[in-house]
DNA sequence: TTTTAAAATGACTGATTAGTCAGTTATTTT
DNA sequence: AAAATAACTGACTAATCAGTCATTTTAAAA
């Protein structure tokens, strides 16, 4: 990585840790520049508004994250470990990140957050409801549609990573493998499938 | 309701709105006087200062939502029955008031919203915590604790909510019920539970 | 070493904002 | 009806902010 990536990556670092703690509105440019060690003019040679650097953070904290997630899932056969390494993965992440997780959470429905940024961001999720999509299919489930399934699995997964944030409990396999083991029983997925 | 209160509940219905389009910051006090057809110095013989009326927004909702989910729940015996009482009231109410359910969803977390405001906020959960340690007994159920129960109902009636925002659907007991009865399945809840 | 180009600087500007307050209007009390 | 009180008004202020640009510093090329 070069000399001014690095100096790119520590502002958006140093931006993202602002915007949580008094968001975008209450974080001037100016602290930002200071917080990162830059005049204020610099900090517009690398993002030319403000605009267009929390949108920038907030791609890049995705995909970072997808990445992740997407990492080895195709190695996995069967559905039930595919999703189970979902599962695990974002919770893991966001108990590793939380200032990302918070960032996500607070700014992803947030007017800021262009609408071609949340375009980039929805099709991060078209591989889970493909796996979705078969499950239903396979498993032959009376349910609404993938989509409906796809929540509900999501609503699962981020509420049981706010469980550790709550409980400020470090990552426990048992913990977390019990709701999941609980949402595979709901749709009757097995070791199996 | 008397003259004072009717104006106050109408500048918290305009300020919520605009909260919700443009943020805390990007909404300037003088539009909220303006579009609620009064003088910026009006606004703030109701509200000390912006920062009391997001509060007094936030409050305002929650109470509201709050009471009419617990609304005659104690005239249902059965714990399921009043899990889905919870399930529906909280879905239902997010469909028909969409600026408000957005508004939560916004501020909930956002650093604008005092701690003394949250506090009031978590004890509504009690009542539920409550249920699901009963079921857990009952039921002799292997789980981490209520909270975890709690936060996996809470997750997915959420997302099951924003299932009807995204497919832009009217409300559906049928589609509705679904994801209810499967997480009522995960934890062996039955009719006579 | 000298020249050229790129990167960084921070004082500055034009615009905007939350909240004030002296004066005005509406309402209630005597 | 007059006096007293309460509610409302909006021009104004002191402060703040995003973004600019003329100048300086650093790095690369000749």
């Amino acid at each position: 990585m070069d000399k001014k990536e690095m100096k790119r990556k520590h502002i958006i670092e140093v931006a993202l840790k602002l915007f949580i703690k008094t968001g975008f509105h209450g974080t001037p440019t100016s602290l930002i520049a200071q917080e990162s060690g830059i005049a204020t003019g610099t900090l517009f040679n690398y993002f030319k508004t403000k605009n267009i650097l929390i949108n920038e953070i907030f791609k890049e904290i995705q995909k970072e994250r997808n990445e992740l997630i997407l990492k080895d899932i195709d190695k996995e056969k069967r559905n039930k470990r595919k999703l189970k390494k979902v599962w695990e993965t974002t919770i893991i992440w966001g108990i590793k990140n939380p200032e990302k997780r918070k960032f996500l959470e607070y700014f992803r429905n947030s007017y800021h957050i262009t609408n071609e940024t949340k375009a980039e961001v929805y099709k991060n999720y078209k591989y889970l409801l493909e796996i979705f999509e078969e499950i239903i299919n396979s498993k032959k489930l009376i349910v609404t549609d993938e989509l409906m399934l796809l929540l509900n699995f999501m609503g699962t997964c981020i509420f049981t990573g706010k469980y550790f944030e709550v409980s400020e409990l470090d990552y426990d396999t048992k913990i977390s493998t019990e709701p999941f083991e609980r949402f595979c029983k709901s749709i009757e997925l097995t070791d199996e499938d």
